[in-house]
DNA sequence: TCTTGATTTACGATATATCGAGATCTATAT
DNA sequence: ATATAGATCTCGATATATCGTAAATCAAGA
């Protein structure tokens, strides 16, 4: 397998102008005039309806980086994420996901995680990291626009309330792995349960 | 003839999903939205029942690997078992244990033994027990999910019980949803989750 | 033969990834 | 400054893989 497909957009895409200050080297300061000082459209907030896009130039991919910085994803869940960030109005096809996840890779920045099955779950690489970092003013204009991406359900949710969800689901398991729950038994339970789906309800 | 394809498949697994915030859990068939169904022909097939999965991706194969991993089974004892882990409110199809099996049998995870009149037992290999130490967590997960399967003493889990795990987890899921949840709140959420785990654990 | 266990085949729906055509933007040469 | 080339975003169509149901088929036993 491995089959590198003669995709147009891989090989080696936009190598002459930007300067993306990749490989060897890579000075911190004298940052490369990537992505992030585009004068003009800043703020994007014309609202250009109808056909307009929603991502400039190398906006997909370093959101795409932004995102497998947090953790690893692959392609169908970033298309099924960004979909559900915006509300299903718009959600990236996947003509434009796979290469540049294709591109991230072959760029260095990001890795295949060796996966099963026909899942490809793309990882950061250190390089990744570096160029993240490079360009981290773009990268946070961005995430400031797309919201919370990744980070849905863990950052939003209080230590006590997750503690409590495990505690309980540990609890079920093992009465379950005990056995012998009879009709009482299970009635008892799912009563416990639905008061206690009350109590999140009215909170 | 067919092809079944020549996936290496090794490494690291899917990532593992939550039970309460997540999205799949224990639910044996309740799906939030059905699609339409189209009227069409008549034929044979058809699934009028397609939307919610019990198992996503590669998690049917790693349940069955697990399974096997215990003892051998053959295709038919392996439905009645997951069957009846589930209270008879879902039974896995033939149309999709028996493919497995050949899968795994063809990657060389699983392999028959000696046919005994018209049956077709299973039992792990070596490169089973490879692939399934690899994919150790997301078994563990599964099997948690899922339950002990075919184990003596294991009892379905009683229908009242689905019932209320599922609605708890509803409730929280969309109380998550909401946001806003301040300290005061979670506490009084975690009280409720901690009352209901200890009704569970001295049933 | 008829029933029951056990497997195979047919078909559909969803998930995931690949490929191709077209539109738009940026950079660079003229 | 304009033209041109190339890179990128966007949509769709297509290709597999897997999960799913239901019927058809096959192999013993009563």
């Amino acid at each position: 397998m491995k089959h590198r497909h003669t995709h147009d957009g891989r090989g080696r895409p936009f190598a002459a102008h930007e300067d993306f200050s990749g490989h060897h080297g890579f000075h911190p300061h004298s940052h490369p005039h990537a992505l992030h000082d585009r004068p003009g459209r800043h703020g994007r907030g014309g609202g250009r309806h109808g056909g307009g896009r929603l991502f400039d130039y190398g906006e997909l991919r370093l959101l795409l980086l932004a995102m497998i910085a947090e953790r690893p994803w692959h392609g169908y869940e970033l298309i099924k994420a960004i979909e559900e960030r915006f509300g299903g109005s718009y959600s990236p096809s996947p003509g434009v996901i796979y290469p540049t996840l294709a591109w991230l890779d072959d760029m260095g920045y990001a890795a295949i995680e060796p996966v099963e099955a026909g899942r490809k779950r793309y990882r950061i690489t250190a390089e990744g990291e570096a160029f993240l970092a490079a360009n981290r003013a773009a990268a946070d204009e961005l995430l400031a626009r797309v919201g919370p991406v990744g980070r849905e359900g863990s950052e939003a949710v209080p230590a006590p309330m997750i503690r409590a969800m495990e505690n309980l689901k540990l609890a079920l398991r093992l009465r379950i792995q005990r056995g012998s729950i009879d009709a009482a038994t299970a009635e008892a339970i799912a009563a416990a349960l639905d008061a206690a789906a009350q109590t999140v309800e009215r909170s």
